[in-house]
DNA sequence: AGCACGCCGACT
DNA sequence: GTCGGCGTGCTC
């Protein structure tokens, strides 16, 4: 008896293949096989079975199957088929998205190569490592502590090398062990249950029980404490075979969160993040694959894992925009924890400071519950919020006088001041003040940012680089200045002027090396005084216990911008990075620096309400009938001519039906050249989204059978968060 | 995505 | 005369 397969393959095709099975074995759904196809052979995942034969193909033979268990059981294939058809991104492609590296390809090791495991051998002793070898003996401490030994994984993520390793087992002091049978609680110590305040109680008894489907949306501002009341909710809810996904943006994945969850829910918390190596990765997906009671804290691909006994999800910082991925399959991962948590009729809880404006407009519909955390744990307040207009005031490195005499007097009192950058439409860039020639790239439609460190003018919108010229190329006057703040210089700025005190810059460019992060942020627990300054990066997540003072270098980047987001993200940055000040004992203040003290909407954040704020912006999107009153995608093309690319889009414009739709272009993208090639987009809204949907699945089957003329590349995106 | 087939420019 | 550019088409 032979059956025909339908199968789901790792490419950009919106296909599927069907096969022959041959195997007396019945082949499952979700199962992995070896298939012909084309010259070659390629791995893929069985979505259907006992599916009726197409006419006029010749079937080929399954290979063999991978696994003769399904790698994805039904539940993850419900869910990535619906975001496959939501997101209108081939089905293979998502698919294999729930797989690990290791197992996209053809590996048959389904048993993956175990870790090495190392434990202390019983009769080793401190004075054997050299008195002078002080990381060996800490990590000889370590192991025989651990009892049972440690996985290489373990005793790297404890900040030792593999050098300091190796030399004790070259003592003879450690040996490389088999893992432990099981990392099950049951031989752990109780564990702790996090106390709760009055006010996070009272949170706690209205989140909903385990059994059944329900979305709380937790808005609870910053220092509030939202991780004790999930710590204590996964605590009280969890079963000891329950699944719990716990998810945050990249930032907050840090190993000390990681530290928070393990001394409350024990070993069972696991991690899933974009760090982890194939075989880390492969190891957890076969915990959460076997079903193993796991906590997993992951960012945004591990809401894709194959749970198969999911009892709770919660999403930290619901609204970080990176929960959405920008490219490939741009799903929302906190939107698809939603639908999981719907499938799996479980309870999601959606956690924020600042609530994006869907889940606030949900949660005013009814959808969500809406439980309120308003109070500051501890004896913290929140801060005072002062606007601070620059208009016409003289500026040194960004800063006015009166934000300079507040990092001053902070200092000066002991404690300790944030600086924070909004690099938007900011940053450096070096100009001829002869001819008012400012350098751009010669592929996109850019400056270039001037890079003081290495005198490099760099383009962040593809790979071009050049040296910083001294003449300009245009005129030949010699006078090139750096215009515009960036973090280096406004940290020149402030070290000139606090000299007594240490500046500590926080970006990507001085975080990069591994464990540096680490130091900056024990070097500022310590709670000395002294300067942080820093982007993006210092307003998630840390906390910076000794800062009563932050400052906002400039508010006004999202004031009016083209994109309807822009205010949104303002306001809930600028609130992030205000929750930064006052955390501890101290009060906090935050100075905000800007051209518009006079704008509504400056005005009401000074007010520090974010819910009146978000009232305000859900009345303009409304009015605008823009999302969340609307569904929204947008259809982008790229060609080596934005004629092509505008041609292309007036083409499908036609081909989409007129009636319950609003088109709006085609228009240049707002970056409207990007590494050479020309970009344009359509922008499609609908009051439904079953409707959107249905147009977009029509038009992307119209638009992959008529092939377009060679150089054009187009994707949709749904509930796009970029419509610039 | 790969990969093959196929038709036009600068090299041994 | 060939090597190789990437435009177009196909994969059950």
């Amino acid at each position: 008896m032979s059956q025909i397969v339908r199968v789901a393959l790792n490419r950009p095709i919106r296909r599927l293949f069907d096969y022959i099975a041959t195997d007396e074995v019945p082949l499952q759904a979700g199962q992995r096989v070896q298939v012909p196809f084309g010259r070659y052979r390629a791995t893929g995942l069985v979505v259907e079975t006992n599916v009726v034969p197409p006419e006029g193909i010749d079937l080929k033979p399954v290979t063999s199957a991978l696994e003769d268990w399904p790698a994805l059981p039904e539940e993850t294939l419900e869910i990535l088929g619906w975001a496959s058809s939501y997101y209108q991104h081939p089905l293979g492609e998502c698919l294999f998205m729930a797989l690990p590296p290791a197992l996209r390809k053809g590996r048959t090791t389904d048993a993956p190569a175990a870790e090495q495991w190392w434990a202390p051998k019983p009769d080793a002793d401190c004075n054997q490592v050299p008195a002078n070898a002080h990381r060996q003996q800490q990590l000889l401490a370590l192991l025989q502590e651990s009892g049972h030994g440690l996985s290489w994984g373990q005793i790297k993520e404890k900040g030792f090398t593999r050098s300091q390793l190796n030399a004790l087992a070259q003592r003879a002091l450690v040996s490389a062990t088999e893992p432990p049978e099981s990392t099950a609680t049951s031989d752990q110590q109780p564990l702790a249950t996090p106390a709760l305040t009055t006010a996070q109680m009272e949170a706690a008894r209205a989140l909903p029980a385990r059994h059944g489907f329900s979305a709380s949306l937790l808005y609870g501002i910053t220092g509030s404490g939202k991780t004790e009341l999930y710590l204590h909710y996964l605590h009280r809810e969890l079963d000891d075979s329950g699944q719990a996904l716990v998810l945050v943006p990249e930032i907050n994945l840090t190993p000390q969160t990681v530290a928070r969850f393990r001394s409350y829910l024990g070993d069972r918390v696991v991690v899933w993040h974009s760090a982890l190596n194939d075989r880390q990765r492969l190891d957890t997906w076969r915990r959460v694959r076997n079903g193993e009671p796991v906590i997993l804290i992951g960012t945004r691909s591990a809401v894709l894992l194959p749970f198969t006994n999911l009892q709770a999800i919660v999403v930290d910082e619901e609204h970080d925009s990176s929960y959405k991925q920008g490219e490939g399959f741009r799903y929302s991962a906190r939107d698809l924890a939603v639908f999981r948590a719907q499938r799996n009729r479980c309870p999601v809880i959606l956690g924020s400071a600042t609530p994006s404006l869907e889940s606030l407009h949900n949660a005013a519909r009814g959808k969500y519950r809406q439980i309120n955390l308003t109070e500051r744990a501890g004896s913290a307040r929140p801060p005072a919020i002062q606007l601070l207009d620059i208009r016409s005031r003289p500026l040194t490195g960004g800063l006015s006088r009166p934000a300079t005499e507040a990092i001053r007097d902070t200092l000066a009192a002991g404690e300790q001041v944030l600086v924070y950058i909004n690099r938007r439409g900011f940053a450096p860039v070096l100009m001829c003040f002869d001819c008012g020639h400012i350098a751009e790239c010669p592929n996109c439609d850019t400056r270039l940012t001037y890079h003081r460190r290495d005198r490099a003018l760099r383009c962040h919108h593809c790979d071009y680089q050049q040296p910083a010229f001294h003449r300009c190329p245009k005129c030949g006057g010699e006078a090139c200045e750096p215009v515009g703040q960036g973090t280096e210089q406004t940290e020149a700025i402030l070290a000139e002027s606090f000299p007594e005190v240490p500046v500590i810059r926080i970006d990507r460019d001085s975080t990069q090396r591994k464990g540096s992060i680490q130091n900056i942020l024990d070097r500022v627990n310590s709670g000395e005084p002294c300067v942080l300054v820093g982007t993006q990066m210092v307003a998630k997540g840390h906390d910076f216990p000794n800062v009563t003072l932050v400052v906002v270098i400039n508010a006004d980047g999202g004031l009016f911008s083209v994109d309807f987001r822009a205010p949104e993200q303002m306001v809930q940055t600028l609130l992030q990075v205000s929750g930064r000040a006052g955390r501890g004992e101290k009060p906090g203040r935050v100075l905000i620096q800007t051209c518009h003290s006079d704008h509504p909407l400056l005005a009401r954040l000074a007010q520090g309400d974010y819910l009146a704020l978000a009232r305000q912006l859900l009345a303009e999107r409304e009015q605008g009938a823009l999302p969340p009153y609307r569904a929204m995608a947008i259809v982008r093309a790229e060609a080596p001519t934005m004629e092509a690319a505008l041609a292309f889009l007036e083409q499908v414009r036609t081909a989409l039906p007129e009636r319950p739709l609003d088109i709006w272009g085609p228009l240049p993208a707002a970056l409207a050249r990007k590494a050479g090639r020309h970009r344009a987009q359509l922008v499609l809204q609908s009051e439904s989204r079953g409707h959107l949907n249905r147009v977009l699945t029509q038009l992307c089957q119209h638009l992959e059978q008529h092939r377009q003329p060679g150089n054009l590349r187009w994707v949709v995106d749904v509930d796009p968060l970029e419509t610039g």
